[in-house]
Formats: C-alpha cells, sequence, structure tokens
DNA sequence: GGAAGCTTGTGACATCGTTCACAAATTGCC
DNA sequence: GGCAATTTGTGAACGATGTCACAAGCTTCC
C-alpha cells in the first residue's frame, strides 16, 4: 500500500476524531456525522476509507472501535515508537515534554546533549545522556525515533550519528538542509514557514515599519 | 493576485536560497542554477516565477538582489513584523528563542503569561508581561502576530482576546481546534502530525511492543 | 416480504499541479 | 552583422487531487 502524504494527514486527522469518539463512548459514525463533528468533507472521507479498504456497513455507518483499530494499524500508531532528543536545549526540553505529553504513540523516553552542563538534567521522566552515550541509549531503550533539536551546523553529523546508532527515523527541527540516506527517512520540520506563510496574509506593511536587514 | 499555498511554501524556499546566495555575493543565477544549489526543479521555478511577472533575463538569467527584493515583497517578507507570545511555558519560551533567532521579518518583541510566577522572567529580550494586559502590550509594540501556546483549553479564549487586541493573524501550537473569524487568519500546528507522518515509514511493529492505551 | 430511508463505495468529471519541449530573447564570439 | 550558446517564459500533455451523483446494500417498519 502507498499512501501519499496528503491523505495520510488526512487519514491521521480521521484517526484522532475517531479517539475523541471513542473517549466520548459513540461507537457508530456516519462519514456525515464525522464531517460535521469535525469540519471535513464526507465524500472524502468515504472515499480516502474506501481506497484502504471496505470499512463501513452501508446504510449504517463505521463502527468507531474498529475503524480506530484499522486505521492505528494502518497508520503504524498502535504501537509505542521509543524516541530520543538530540539536542536538549530550549526547544529540545519543550518538545521533550510537549511530545511526549497525551500522545500515546510515541513516547520520548531519552534525550542526549553535547553540553556536560546539560547532562544530568531531569527533563519529561528521563535524564539527559551525554552524546557519547547515544548508541548505547538507542539500544538500551530499543528506540526507533530520533528527534534533531541541534543547532543548523550540527544536524548532519547528528543524523549520521542517530542512522549509525541504529534508529529507523529521524525528525529534524534545526533549519539546515541535510542529507540523508533512504534507509532512514528524514522530515526536515522549518518552524520559520508557518510565519512566514501567515505573513501573506498580513495587511499591506506600512512604509513606517522597519526594513528587514538583509533585503537590498 | 492569489496564490496557493503550495507555490507560496516554494517561493519562501526560493527566497531563502537567494538570500544565502547574497551573502556569498553571488549577483547573478539560473533557474538551472539555483535548482542545482539547493536541489529543487529548474522549470518549476521558472514557472513559479513567472506567474508573478518577468523577473529574469533571457539568456542570462535573474539578477539576485532584485529577485530577492521582488519576492520579499510579494510575500510580506521586507518589512519587521513584531510578534507576542501567548502563553510562556516551555514551548512558548522555546519559540520565543527559535523564531526571535536570526530570522529578519518576525520579531518576538513581548510575551505574556496568566501565571504570575512566569510574569517578570526575561525571554530572548523581553520582559514577561501578565495576560490582563494583553491588549495594552499589542498596541504598545504595534504588533501584528500572536503566537498561541497555551494548553488545549485555552486555546480559544486566548484566539478571541488576540482579535480583541487588534493582531492581524494567529499561530495556534495548541493542539486543539480553534474557530476563527475571516478577519483575523488563524493556522494551526499540529506538531504531532510529524511523528506520525514518520511512523508511516517505521518498520512493521514487533508484537513484543506495547500496545498503545486507546487502541481497543 | 416489500417499500422507504439511510449510508457506503465508486465511477465520471472538473480542478489543480507538474513536467516537458520549444519558441523568444539575450549574450558573446568571429 | 551573423551564428552559436544560453536561458527565460509558455503552451501542451500528463498525472494527481477533489467533487459529485448514484447504484448497491443494509435496516426499519408495516
Amino acid at each position: 500500500m502507498d499512501l501519499s502524504p496528503i491523505i495520510h494527514n488526512r487519514l491521521c486527522l480521521y484517526l484522532r476524531s475517531l479517539r475523541r469518539l471513542q473517549e466520548e463512548d459513540v461507537h457508530k459514525i456516519s462519514s456525515q456525522g464525522l464531517a460535521e463533528r469535525f469540519q471535513l468533507s464526507a465524500p472524502q472521507i468515504r472515499k480516502d476509507l474506501a481506497q484502504l479498504g471496505e470499512f463501513g456497513i452501508r446504510g449504517v455507518g463505521y463502527d468507531v472501535d474498529e475503524l480506530t483499530c484499522r486505521l492505528s494499524s494502518i497508520l503504524r500508531l498502535d504501537r509505542v515508537h521509543p524516541v530520543v532528543m538530540v539536542g536538549m536545549g530550549n526547544l529540545g526540553r519543550a518538545l521533550a515534554r510537549y511530545l511526549g505529553f497525551n500522545h500515546g504513540a510515541f513516547r520520548v523516553v531519552a534525550g542526549v546533549d553535547k553540553d556536560p552542563d546539560k547532562v544530568g538534567l531531569q527533563v519529561a521522566g528521563f535524564q539527559v545522556r551525554p552524546s557519547s552515550e547515544l548508541k548505547r541509549v538507542v539500544q538500551e531503550h530499543d528506540i526507533e525515533v530520533g528527534v534533531l533539536t541541534v543547532p543548523p551546523d550540527a544536524a548532519q553529523g547528528n543524523y549520521n550519528r542517530l542512522v549509525e546508532a541504529g534508529v529507523s527515523g529521524v525528525l529534524n527541527f534545526s533549519p539546515a538542509r541535510v542529507q540523508a540516506v533512504p534507509e532512514v527517512p528524514l522530515k526536515d520540520i522549518d518552524l520559520r514557514i508557518y510565519l512566514e506563510q501567515l505573513a501573506y496574509f498580513l495587511p499591506e506593511s506600512d512604509s513606517e515599519k522597519e526594513l528587514v536587514s538583509s533585503a537590498s
């Protein structure tokens, strides 16, 4: 099965919505119900789901528990994936808490940092370890995912070390292009893009406002 | 002019690449040169740019400084946009530093928090102010953008307060659906989605691994 | 058992995005 | 000046994505 990223994203959304319904003890839901409840498109839900198999019952709708199960399994979100943070600066510590919090499928179980001052800090249920122990940490906890929150110039090196240590995927929050090997997929996340997207909808800038330095 | 988000994203990428070239004192570049240097597609660059006007010279290429200028202006990234953080927890503080750092078009100039313990903290060049002063803070600094890094249940209320205070756009990092008014665009960012995207490329989960709690 | 009312799964259609090939325009060289 | 070498801007083909209408299938009620 080969899911395009755009459909994959929607499926994740559906799964979250379904989990919400589970919490509310809803057991049956129609595509229309889902759409209204979570501001989605009913035909699109049906089309997306139909691509994966026949999960619904005509005239009735979808079984919330069953669909949650099937989707979780397809999206590989039915089992816990241990995560290590690489770089325990401000962003690293914040993300460790944020991503670890209330998010079943991932658990941030360890963090490393090069800076001896950070080693030993207690963060979100684990103690920061020195970068030199990365490989051991990964093996100890059976870690699958590494999250890079290091300065840009350290990103490539730490990606390489994560590959070496044996993780299966890497998330890169540092604003640097990293060259990845095909066996260990890399996902770049540049948070600046969101501000930039927003800027486009901001009102025309006053000429009074300060120019940005690098604009000639 | 109406730019689709997907093209807008690429234009932001081009602009970043151009700024890099400026730093390296490169003054002329062809679409092919850009493509090779930053792993993009040359025909796509041309098509994207041609949509906005005729910026290049046939047989020569693009003038880096001029194109940077034009793109900056179109993307509204030629002037500084003041930003306020709402919620100075871990994520708020980390993002204040991250987004303020080395990013010309946006400047995080203020932050507020409801928690009296956080008020007065020095973060990234400003002092945390109480939430009650949000409106005054926005007016004092001519703030255009609010960034929500508050708990999910506080997101809607704080969005409303930001609108009331007079900002023109809001970025929401809390994993909660917020209802927005059309005059103040809202961009939801759910960092969990990135881990979920990655999960899909992880190896088939061992049956030994712990099940996630909410999966039935 | 049959008809009426839902709701899914699906094929047809429209829209959007990407790739490609090439004409038009510029430069430099002879 | 003319020709070869570049490089842009663009129309045409291709592919992906989203929308919609409707047949197929289930349930309920009489």
